[in-house]
DNA sequence: GCGACAG
DNA sequence: ATCTTGTCGC
């Protein structure tokens, strides 16, 4: 596990935050189908917080596309550098995610994170603004609706309701289990929405989160609890 | 102005 | 995100 270092130039304050979204915004790419699902690498990375010590742990989880079987895993810890903000959520997560992945041996092939990409109030989530600075393709599923209205998909797995700003479709309400509260797909960096959506297809063969939500969720918070372990709260 | 609001 | 008991169901 490694210790997490703020990327120089970290913004920080929210006015400094909403300039570097603007700034980022442009380079995202959306005309690329990004890799075939079910092959090559995916990873699932994800946070976990210990507010009362100001703790972050980060995971990376390197899966099998084909068989989810996991190839590699790392983990970074380190002080929080910025507070929750809706739409600002990438401030907060990346540096983690940032040095998690920094550290894996293998490529990481596809990125899946929580949260969102394009279905964002100025359009630059955390999946499109980790896509731009790692160049990596990147797709966001989150588990609760954001700013988006929606229908609610036909129960059936596989259905999806279109997440709509105005006429354009910035993502997907994704029914991944029959009968099931859906996912919410959307576009990180460098593959379509179809790709996202088949992709977090392939990752749920059994539960309503990809394996790859789950296994970083897993562990960041194993990797949380093993920095905490031991240490008092003494000032 | 008020409420809602990914993690 | 995180705090938390029991409970319903396969």
């Amino acid at each position: 596990m490694t210790i997490i270092e703020t990327p120089a130039g970290w913004p920080a304050d929210e006015e400094e935050a909403l300039a570097v979204q603007d700034a980022l915004r442009a380079r995202v790419v959306l005309d690329e189908p990004g890799p075939a699902p079910g092959t090559g690498l995916v990873t699932g990375v994800d946070v976990a917080y210990d507010d009362e010590r100001d703790l972050v742990a980060a995971a990376a989880v390197v899966l099998d596309a084909r068989t989810l079987d996991v190839v590699e895993e790392a983990t970074a810890v380190g002080r929080v550098s910025f507070p929750y903000v809706p739409g600002l959520l990438a401030f907060r997560e990346l540096p983690a995610v940032l040095a998690a992945l920094d550290t894996l041996t293998a490529g990481p092939g596809l990125v899946v994170c929580d949260g969102y990409g394009l279905a964002h109030p100025r359009r630059f989530g955390l999946a499109s603004h980790l896509g731009v600075l790692t160049g990596l393709p990147v797709v966001g599923v989150a588990k609760n609706p954001f700013t988006f209205t929606h229908e609610d998909p036909a129960p059936r797995r596989g259905s999806t309701a279109p997440l709509l700003a105005g006429a354009q479709e910035v993502g997907r309400a994704l029914r991944t289990r029959d009968g099931v509260k859906p996912v919410f797909v959307s576009v990180g960096h460098r593959v379509t929405l179809d790709a996202a959506c088949a992709h977090t297809l392939a990752l749920t063969p059994r539960y309503r989160l990809p394996e790859t939500t789950r296994l970083a969720d897993a562990l960041c918070r194993r990797a949380l609890r093993e920095a905490t372990a031991g240490q008092g709260s003494a000032a």
